[in-house]
DNA sequence: TAGTGCATGTAATGCGTTACATGATTTC
DNA sequence: GAAATCATGTAACGCATTACATGCACTA
């Protein structure tokens, strides 16, 4: 028996979705934006993309057309309405997933099996990330052009992400050096 | 030509590795612990663990002997000191992955598509999500028996994590509520 | 004219989860 | 004696990344 399908959304589905939702765009486009904004917490490949920018059409939910550069052939999609209404679904949605894997955290995590310098090390080298991470994401909240209040909420989000990782590292290193101090 | 192999650690290596380098343990055992540690930042399944502990004991990384319980077989493993040297050598690595794939941040990011109060909707579901996690973890704190202070530091991370995150939801749904009401 | 970027697309690969199979032991 | 838990193990599945193939356009 056929099961029946009312959208079958996948992972990118919602990236499409949402970023035709700003602008149109070709699924090139599309790649490049998720790779300077979305790809910190959710990431999106060609591999994806394409297919599911033909499956997105064939259901009506996106409408393409040929806008060619030259002879460069090239596809522009744009959301339907039908798409923008899928798109708020999505929204809406109950259920969601959540996942990280930081190896980062991991190595702590298994720390006391090395000298405690080593130990200290990693607080050290995760403090480095994030001041790094931070200084991307300041650097792209400086750019000029104002992006739509939600867009911009996330960026802060990620700045200050940051901002309190690399202060908690400074602090549990100012903290265990403190109790070594005071054990020797 | 066939490659030279010094380790070839997967996923999985380290977290073995680094849970024996606790205490020895069975397959099911690592398992569980996973489930109760290092899951929210590193997963782990049956389908990985079990091979991978056939896979290191054949290169030397931790000896297994037979425990059973009555007629039902288990297997014990514990680290070698290859194993330690292969873990603090794992920990003292340059490359690190951090992958996040956080709907919960994607919706958000879209939230431009819908009416403001789907928006604050968003913010209020994710502050909720924070304090649950913040409830699970503060439970584990209180657990007696005291963890290796790396151990602990990690789930110090979760606690100051998830107040932090809370805290970032509930500031700014004010803070957009309050633009809103200037704007009326 | 060589190299880079735009643009589309797919095949192969690798990996992790899910689901299932098996069987013993403990608990209610 | 039924259900839950301990314990091991693997096959199938789904999914995402990687890598490659193709070809045009721009620029140095």
């Amino acid at each position: 028996m056929e099961e029946q399908r009312p959208a079958e959304r996948n992972a990118v589905t919602p990236v499409v979705l949402g970023l035709l939702s700003l602008a149109p765009r070709t699924g090139y486009e599309i790649k490049q934006v998720v790779d300077r904004s979305t790809r910190n917490f959710w990431a999106a490949s060609y591999g994806q993309i394409y297919p599911e920018l033909r499956r997105l059409e064939a259901a009506g939910l996106i409408a393409g057309q040929d806008v060619p550069t030259g002879g460069r052939r090239r596809r522009l999609f744009r959301l339907t309405p039908a798409g923008r209404q899928a798109l708020i679904e999505w929204l809406m949605g109950r259920e969601t997933t959540i996942e990280l894997r930081d190896e980062s955290l991991l190595r702590l995590f298994f720390a006391d099996a090395a000298p405690l310098e080593l130990g200290l090390g990693l607080l050290e080298a995760r403090q480095r990330g994030h001041e790094y991470q931070l200084g991307v994401l300041r650097s792209l909240a400086e750019l000029p052009g104002n992006d739509p209040q939600f867009v911009e909420l996330v960026l802060r989000w990620g700045i200050a992400f940051h901002e309190w990782g690399a202060r908690w590292c400074q602090e549990e290193r100012a903290r265990i050096a403190a109790g070594t101090e005071s054990a020797a």
